[in-house]
DNA sequence: ACAGGCATGTAAATAGTTACATGATTCG
DNA sequence: CGAATCATGTAACTATTTACATGCCTGT
């Protein structure tokens, strides 16, 4: 057999807290693991299938009212694969960001038009901020059992509070230089 | 027209800086934008003959004895297209972490296993940190005009130590949680 | 002589996004 | 009634990695 994508391990992961339609996989994702693994429609649906067709997951037919739907949970093989997953080491670790790559190529302009980049890489993480803030606020009204997943959000609040941070020190340091450059 | 890859501008801009072979190129990738803008030879090849093509830059021959050898120029119309890119604010930003994802999903093994996740985690971004380190230190041994770089090789720098700095504080905020509940 | 680095490239596979199609239900 | 949301899916496209093939040059 051969080996599942990591989006089959978000499903796997998602589906062992109970029973879940692919759209209810997709949401889940967009508020919580999309900061750091993403996935769309086009991967979710496709692979509940196989994992269906390889007996990780069950799905049962759980329409509401007339509008069809099917609900998945996992079996005792599909916990036992994602427990093998979660016991090796992570591999993957990915960055792609234009801003830096931007910032980076700075140079080719001017230093005022340098800095148009650096201040939208911090609007940008702000938001990023606030969004994450406004999903811990909601997720501490109820009541949680598993810790992971807040520990995970945390650190995406001090990430970006970090990120947020480096731009306006680096923002000042590069307003510094262009007027060091212009007295000398 | 229509318009290029990420990737091309990462060309462009590298070459920009001065005539490149693509395998200077990639190695220059290698050692500096793959942190958070990686490309490949089955990328980078390609995409040279399409900017060469559309005329952003030009190739000529530059053996080395007689070992064949393209290196590539800008032109003013790359230079105009590299800057006319850098002026649009940035778009992409996407981090892939599968150690979060497995922190994540963490709850499904016994607490004293996700810490083995934590700690691979650690390992990866100290072991990243260093490699930055040793590349600032190498670069600092020559003279820098353009400041971009070292400035993008700072926030790596920062971003990593910050990481550590999490992996560790987690660390032991889970094992007290472990050890509260064996006491409870 | 051999290893390692320089140098160029491509084919195949995998991953992932985007856009579209379809239709039901719920809430204001 | 209309908009938003629930719900499922696929086709086409784009991006990207991996693995392979080829061969020269330099230093030990």
């Amino acid at each position: 057999m051969e080996q599942l994508s990591t989006t089959a391990y978000v499903i796997l992961g998602f589906v062992r807290k109970g029973p879940k339609s692919g759209y209810e996989v997709k949401a889940l994702v967009d508020e919580s693991t999309r900061f750091f693994w993403a996935a769309s429609y086009g991967q979710i649906y496709p692979e509940l299938k196989r994992l269906s067709a390889t007996g990780l997951i069950v799905g049962s037919d759980s329409p509401t009212g007339s509008r069809k739907r099917t609900v998945y949970e996992i079996t005792a093989d599909g916990v036992e694969e994602l427990q093998s997953w979660l016991r090796q080491r992570p591999e993957t670790f990915e960055v792609r960001d234009e801003g830096l790559l931007k910032l980076f190529f700075a140079d080719a302009l001017p230093r005022e038009e340098a800095l148009a980049t650096l201040r939208e890489m911090r609007a940008r993480r702000s938001a990023a901020h606030e969004q994450l803030q406004a999903i811990k606020d909601l997720k501490l009204k109820g009541e949680i059992e598993d810790p992971f997943p807040l520990i995970v959000l945390e650190s995406g609040l001090e990430f970006t509070k970090w990120f947020v941070d480096w731009c306006e020190r680096t923002e000042a340091r590069i307003l510094d230089s262009a007027l060091e450059e212009r007295s000398s």
